[in-house]
DNA sequence: AGCACGCCGACT
DNA sequence: GTCGGCGTGCTC
């Protein structure tokens, strides 16, 4: 018997399938989809079996396989089939791809550790007489545990004292039984089940109907409509067909609110997956899912790839949200993927979100998928009243960060002991430092961006690449004590408020997230009432529902729009309506206060009167004009070196390769200096392709990847349907 | 990716 | 003479 197998190095030249004698002992056990120990040139290293085979008829001299590892772990067809499909979604690797489907502390490394948690629980080990006579011939703490022990059977080991079991176990009286035990564990709260009003049923009937079909539906509902509410439902359909269900989420910090409400209605039958957990966590919670012991899988990107079986159902929450895609190799989008799973178990995908992405609404208005509409509030609470600020006015009246009418805001707001959320897309102190004698700047030595003043740890910081350096009290260049710190970032904003408003102040961004479970910590004691004002970047905006916050501030709605990349509307657009949805979602009404510089912007006006819509067909007849998805598909392709001039040149050949090899109605755009040019001291050339239907293009982009895998200095990153160019 | 093999320069 | 620099080529 033979067995194909791909290996563990990342590198095109060994992607490919290498044969391996099967020995005999072996011929019963292994499968396809297990983890191996193979001989390769001088080394053992790690591969995956794709097939075995009984008949090889080259008459290469084959090695033989050494050993199964992780044997309990094995692809099963679906996801060893999956796993190819993200190859050519990607262009990465097999054996990549793989990896990527696979938990940290599964993926294939040399080091090898025991990742299982057990509990030890003692029983009886020799026959009752002998038993019986050790009792009657002593006394004390061990004649208490062997009575305990005759009585009850197996007993866990934390019960008794530690010295008296040794010594048991040394006479042989009793043994020590080991039992795998799952770290996470949440049992099920008699919690009331909350009713679908008559929206949210409709909704829910007409996905029911569906159940056995592979149908993808859009549920556009406005922010606090109750999307959540309809999926626990949906998914409680399912689980009543004996099928599982998967949810993704966009982040942690949305996945801790979801989480808790359906460990509630499902309690052990939920396993979740994302990167707050440790790896020993997810470990766990992968284990629980291959051993079907739970229905149910809640996570964030990459648990699309969750090895369940026999799925009912899969739900994208929020699922215009960046995150769904990686922006590291291999470049995959979960909805690609879900799509793919759905497909093979014929059953719905199910998209969620109050401001869907252009494509999917586009799809949707299309007929290629079914548009659902939650129009209304769950407890048909109004949506908040939004006004626009101009802030152009508001620098004549000196009013530089708080505009007058949100100043009178906050204090009413603070007066009636509601809460406030204000927020700021930027993060440090003070975002350009500038010397106001030499006009000189600071840039971070690595790459071409300015530093970020830090007050807390007074650093200067480069949010590209980690520089970090003390700050100067003069300025380096002229000597002069004239350094201005312009531009505003969450941390300063922080310190000017507890300066004007008596009030209690929490802030979350990275720099206070940065330890486990710190950001749930912040947002439950704002829940629970314990601050009044929550200052934060866009990482506050998302799902987050607190019912007493009556009151969202933005402070400048301008950043995310005034970001050269295609899309930095419809980001504003759903930034400023996600941040808006955090307001008025308990019995009291909700106002949001819009501070920008374009006060006529048709983003910014949109977003304030929540139309959707509105914002929609504008931005979809600019995508048009310019050629942007949807209506076309994008390609960019990253050409990077230390090396200037290789990265240039390079890039041209890149151009000059496509030029020639893919279809004239195909646009190649470049190359031209990436965004960010130089990160990290690496120089980036961006080309980018824009294209309806083109057969040529992805075996051009293959042979591309396979001439630059042998180049040392430049590589090529190529990103198909990129989110940001 | 990792490692062996091989062909050159400068040291005990 | 031999130790070690890193270019080249191969891996079931």
């Amino acid at each position: 018997m033979y067995a194909y197998c791909v290996i563990e190095y990342h590198i095109k030249t060994l992607d490919k399938a290498f044969t391996y004698l099967i020995p005999k002992e072996l011929e019963t056990k292994i499968k396809v989809g297990m983890k191996v120990l193979v001989p390769f040139n001088t080394r053992l290293v790690h591969g995956i079996v794709l097939e075995i085979t009984d008949k090889y008829t080259d008459n290469y001299e084959l090695k033989s396989i050494v050993r199964i590892e992780d044997e309990f772990l094995v692809l099963n067809s679906e996801l060893l089939e999956l796993g190819k499909y993200l190859k050519e979604l990607t262009l990465c690797n097999l054996i990549t791809a793989y990896q990527t489907m696979l938990p940290s502390a599964l993926k294939i490394k040399d080091q090898k550790a025991n990742y299982n948690k057990y509990e030890y629980y003692v029983s009886i080990n020799a026959n009752l007489n002998t038993v019986r006579e050790y009792i009657n011939s002593h006394r004390g703490k061990k004649v208490a545990i062997l009575e305990k022990l005759l009585e009850d059977g197996e007993i866990n080991k934390k019960e008794f004292d530690r010295t008296a079991i040794r010594e048991l176990e040394r006479n042989g009286l009793i043994k020590i039984i080991s039992k795998k035990v799952y770290r996470l564990n949440k049992n099920k709260e008699n919690i009331e089940e909350k009713t679908l009003n008559k929206e949210q049923e409709e909704v829910f009937k007409t996905i029911c109907n569906s159940l056995n079909e592979n149908k993808t539906f859009l549920i556009y509902g406005v922010t606090g409509s109750g999307k959540t509410l309809v999926y626990l439902n949906l998914i409680k359909a399912v689980l009543k067909q004996n099928k599982t269900a998967l949810l993704l989420v966009p982040e942690i910090s949305l996945t801790e609110q979801i989480i808790n409400i359906f460990y509630a209605y499902f309690g052990n039958d939920v396993a979740i997956l994302h990167s707050g957990l440790s790896k020993t966590e997810k470990y766990d919670e992968y284990l629980k899912i291959l051993n079907k012991d739970v229905k149910i899988v809640i996570g964030t990107r990459s648990a699309i790839f969750a090895p369940l079986e026999n799925i009912g159902i899969i739900i994208v929450d929020e699922e215009h949200s960046d995150t769904y895609k990686q922006d590291s190799n291999p470049r995959y989008h979960a909805l690609d993927i879900a799509k793919k799973r759905c497909e093979y178990y014929h059953i719905p995908l199910v998209l969620g979100s109050a401001t869907p992405s252009l494509e999917s609404m586009a799809r949707a208005l299309k007929g290629n998928y079914e548009l659902l509409t939650l129009k209304n509030r769950a407890n048909n609470q109004a949506l908040p009243k939004s006004i626009i600020v101009d802030m152009t006015s508001e620098l004549k009246k000196r009013n530089f960060i708080i505009s007058e009418a949100l100043d009178k805001s906050i204090k009413d707001t603070l007066n009636k002991k509601e809460q406030i959320i204000l927020l700021l897309n930027r993060r440090g102190y003070s975002t350009i430092i500038t010397c106001s004698n030499c006009g000189f700047t600071y840039k971070c030595p690595n790459c071409e961006i300015s530093l970020t003043y830090h007050k807390t740890s007074n650093t200067l910081r480069c949010h590209y690449c980690g520089y970090t350096k003390i700050k100067d009290d003069i300025c380096p260049k002229c000597q002069e004590k004239s350094l201005n710190y312009l531009g505003l970032g969450t941390e300063k904003l922080e310190s000017l408020i507890k300066e004007r408003y008596n009030a209690r102040l929490i802030r979350m961004d990275a720099d206070t997230t940065s330890t486990k479970g710190s950001q749930n910590k912040i947002i439950t004691s704002f829940k629970n009432g314990e601050y009044d004002i929550l200052i934060g970047t866009q990482m506050i905006s998302k799902g987050l529902d607190f019912p007493n916050c009556t009151l969202v501030g933005i402070i400048n709605a301008d950043t995310t729009l005034n970001i050269p990349d295609f899309r930095s509307s419809e980001r504003t657009f759903a930034l400023l309506n996600q941040a808006s949805g955090r307001s008025g979602r308990g019995k009291n009404p909700g106002q949001v206060i819009i501070q920008t510089f374009n006060p006529d912007n048709f983003t910014i006006k949109a977003a304030s009167n929540n139309a959707y819509l509105d914002f929609y067909h504008h931005e979809m007849a600019i995508r048009k004009i310019l050629k942007y998805p949807p209506y076309y598909y994008l390609v960019n392709i990253k050409v990077a070196s230390k090396d200037y001039e290789k990265a240039r040149t390079n890039a041209t050949k890149v151009y000059n390769y496509l030029k020639k090899n893919i279809a004239s109605s195909s646009l190649i755009l470049g190359p031209s200096t990436a965004l960010n040019f130089r990160i990290n001291n690496i120089y980036r050339f961006n080309i980018t392709i824009k294209y309806r239907f083109d057969e040529h293009l992805m075996p051009a982009l293959k042979e591309l990847d396979n001439i630059f895998s042998t180049n040392k200095d430049t590589f090529l990153e190529i990103d198909l349907n990129p989110l940001q160019l």
